[in-house]
DNA sequence: GCGAAACTTAAATAAAACTTAAGAAAAATT
DNA sequence: AATTTTTCTTAAGTTTTATTTAAGTTTCGC
């Protein structure tokens, strides 16, 4: 899990940077607004532990961006202020929660543990024609509710139909689909994966148009 | 909205009860484990706010009766006690903040703000799939209640396949996962502690998808 | 029935994953 | 601080599986 760590005091950043680590933390760390900003646009980022005092503007801005471009990216707040009205606004922000310094790198930990878990919640994009049900994101396919494993070209394949229901597609269509686009094919693949598909689902599954192409579902 | 508050003491709960309505919140006030227990079987409580010190047995007991029936009802606790160790225990149980006497009713007011924004379910922090189990937060992981000793990397790793249960991961991402963003891994680490896994655990129990990735669990 | 297009099959080729083992790095112990 | 132990990374060799190819066969529309 990739953590971004805003901290400007130096000695304090790498206690932590290290200690998040062994926690099994993939950590970054910035120490600038500016900085801060930059590492935000990776979208790989998954968890916030930002310090609101530092040198070069005010840690609410980050998380006010935060909030702005990335909704739901968990943010844990950590601050020497200790005054109630900071908290509350953190919290009002968007923060996921506070943690006023001193703290025990414990009780970090047990947060962090709560905000991330709070992410691990799935969205499901699903693909479905007749008994065939595709989950592009899991890469699962099941046919009548059993699911049924697919090499990864027959997969791109039938997700290529799926997502053309009712619309026929040629064979050079689903060979740029495929393929990269310098990737010249010197035969009949489409056709032979084809084959293979049908044989994983009913016959009538892929209907052919005899010269034009292929067509999964009604027409 | 309705919220239960369990507190003992009659004058904390009647000011907050008075200071929690005009919040807008409808309120059940319980000052037992029992009571508690009683108004927990009805399923419109939305949110719980949660005095650990009761005179008839803890409230550590509440928290985890709430985390075993209602996963997702977001509980705030609230207590005297001011130890690390107390709040630490009661964030991994699944509570979702924690806030010690004496604290200001506009910070208490702020963080059920946050918890009543998240929809989302929470989890304990223990993963199961099959007979594999894992305490995210004790760092211990086992098979069959037998205790499994694995190093970090293979801890995290498998964390990461039980995360997504039944969710295929390609190496790519698994790698995101267990390393730092500038951190190069110009090898095949992940199919070799994939290797070291399997050993620990029976043989199918960590699934290949050839040219798409690993799962765990249902499929 | 003829020719073009699609289907089937199997073998050859290529790609991905598995297994080892050894050396490097990190952690624990003295 | 030095030594030992454990864990992590690399890389090469092996096995397994996927993909492409190509040749033979069938089907369809004219």
């Amino acid at each position: 899990m990739h953590l971004l760590l805003v901290e400007d005091d130096h000695l304090v950043a790498e206690g932590l940077c290290r200690s998040l680590r062994q926690q099994g933390y993939s950590v970054e760390h910035s120490s600038t607004v500016k900085s801060a900003m930059q590492w935000l646009q990776n979208d790989e980022i998954e968890l916030v532990v930002l310090d609101l005092g530092l040198p070069d503007g005010d840690g609410i801005d980050i998380l006010k961006h935060i909030k702005k471009h990335r909704k739901n990216l968990p943010v844990v707040i950590l601050t020497a202020r200790g005054s109630i009205d900071d908290k509350v606004m953190g919290l009002d922000l968007g923060a996921d929660d506070y943690l006023a310094k001193p703290f025990d790198p414990a009780e970090l930990f047990a947060r962090l543990r709560v905000a991330s878990r709070r992410l691990t919640q799935a969205q499901t994009s699903t693909l479905k024609v007749g008994d065939v049900e595709m989950d592009t994101a899991a890469f699962t396919v099941s046919f009548q509710k059993e699911p049924v494993n697919l090499p990864r070209k027959e997969f791109m394949l039938l997700k290529a139909l799926l997502e053309n229901q009712g619309r026929v597609q040629s064979k050079q269509q689903l060979e740029n689909k495929l393929y990269e686009w310098g990737e010249e094919v010197g035969s009949n693949t489409i056709e032979v994966h084809i084959h293979h598909l049908r044989k994983k689902f009913p016959k009538e599954f892929i209907k052919t148009l005899r010269g034009i192409g292929y067509v999964v579902g009604k027409r």
